[in-house]
DNA sequence: TTGCTCCTCACGTCACGTGAGGTGGC
DNA sequence: TTGCTCCTCACGTCACGTGAGGTGGC
């Protein structure tokens, strides 16, 4: 082809012989709405090549890829008017420059994207272990190591109404915590548990990134319906069953809610797990 | 604690005593614009505990992770709307659902990113190549396998004006080919881009996941400047320099656009590579 | 010639951000 | 008490989508 050939668009209306293509069939070439083809147009991001004096736009073949191109910057999340300045006074240099910036913005992005999917297995695998788990059951269960970011010990005024300052300063002053994932409680054992069960000695993110852990091993494990802090029976459970079992109990218990205000309506319905350690 | 103990807010207007957090902290803490977290509670996607009679928003400790569990699902792209309706009538089952969904969507969000990623990397890498290179000179370079998706072999008809034809079939016909990527041109042999340089045998998109490619290889490469098909003196000053080495070259020769409407302003300085292989 | 397609406003949407203007608690 | 913070509208923004109403080419 001569340079010169497609700059004549009156040249035929035949698309096959002009080159030119109606918008109609460009968007669907392209696979983009008509809709923002013309509002591209209209902000002069992407102009058609040819407007005939009907109105009528007619794009040709090369932007095709053009368009492409600039939807992926769009796709990125480019604002239009960062790509419009960027089209507009185009070089080489400052075009490898957005690209590679893009680029580490993408991997940014691919990240948190990444992150929130963490965070959402880790609220739905809760949840699934809280419809799966058998909640009348007291059982023993040989559990993986779940990796968790471990808080500061806590301390209570002698009136016992400190909770939630515990709860917002382990929050806050945790090192390295996501404040995304769930968050436990661990007692120092399970007397304390059962003579506090509203006090837990520490809290913990249920962060799978965490640098501490609940350690593998096998585990005695019993749940409870109920708001916050209240666990009814099962204390008592977990110690009958253990007495009963002969089995020796050794390190702190963890306690997670596996239900709670995130998929359950009446807070008296929340589902908690508390699980010990067993002596083997 | 008990469970009655945070629902009388009114018992003292002291945050460390109620346990509830005002707006601005609140907003501090879990890093939500205050102007969000008025939003939210005004449309009644997530309402402040207490709401005093001043009109003041007041926020639960345990408000925290549901409100940071919320901003997951919103930065995951979920619509404010279908997180309202699954926490109004929320449920572990459909909770769960709705994560599952999500988590899969967010895989695809990520592959797509990727896509993204490699498109960006892919025509960056095409300008620099642009800017690095040695516009002036004939050389030879040994290149590694450039993967592409290679289209059908073109038809032109006798009046040679069909190349746009050629170009808009293989952009829609060829299976497995992404409009994103540049296009290059393969020619059957250096005579034939000598002869008829805007009449590409072959069209291929320089896609790194296709499953062709121009092999690896030494490379006889030169530059040209110009609008699409202009190509100069650059078949010549192939031919000489293969000349004067006695260099026996084979195979097909491939045309680039290394820069052109993405990066450049004027038309007549797009900038063009050849690469034919070197008979060693 | 009919009808189908193109066009241009204009307005709606989504998830907020941003002042304007006014009130109320430390 | 001062001033600082909170509040509520109302309007703007970004990237389009969606008719309403009208014209023009196959």
């Amino acid at each position: 082809m001569d340079a010169d050939e497609h700059v004549f668009p009156d040249q035929g209306s035949d698309e096959e012989i002009s080159g030119y293509i109606p918008l109609r069939r460009f968007s669907q070439i392209v696979r983009i709405p008509v809709s923002t083809l013309r509002y591209y147009d209209n902000i002069g991001l992407f102009k058609a090549a040819y407007h005939a004096p009907s109105g009528y736009r007619y794009y040709a073949p090369m932007q095709i890829v053009t368009v492409k191109f600039i939807r992926v910057l769009v796709d990125c999340g480019v604002p239009l008017k960062e790509i419009g300045r960027l089209t507009k006074a185009r070089a080489p240099e400052s075009m490898t420059q957005l690209l590679y910036n893009q680029v580490l913005e993408l991997d940014h992005e691919i990240a948190r994207l990444s992150a929130n999917r963490t965070v959402l297995n880790t609220f739905a695998n809760l949840i699934v272990n809280g419809i799966l788990a058998d909640e009348s059951q007291i059982t023993v269960e040989k559990l993986p190591a779940t990796p968790v970011v471990m808080g500061e010990r806590n301390h209570y005024d002698a009136d016992g109404q400190l909770f939630y300052r515990a709860f917002v300063q382990f929050l806050q002053q945790t090192p390295g915590i996501s404040l995304s994932y769930p968050v436990g409680g661990l007692f120092d054992d399970i007397e304390l548990f059962a003579a506090r069960p509203s006090q837990p000695s520490r809290f913990f993110s249920i962060d799978p990134a965490g640098g501490d852990a609940r350690p593998a091993g096998r585990y005695l494990m019993g749940y409870a319906r109920g708001y916050y802090g209240q666990i009814g029976d099962l204390a008592d459970r977990l110690l009958d069953f253990a007495e009963q079992q002969h089995l020796t109990l050794t390190g702190p218990l963890y306690h997670i809610y596996l239900q709670d205000e995130v998929s359950v309506q009446d807070p008296d319905q929340y589902l908690m797990q508390a699980s010990v350690r067993v002596k083997s």
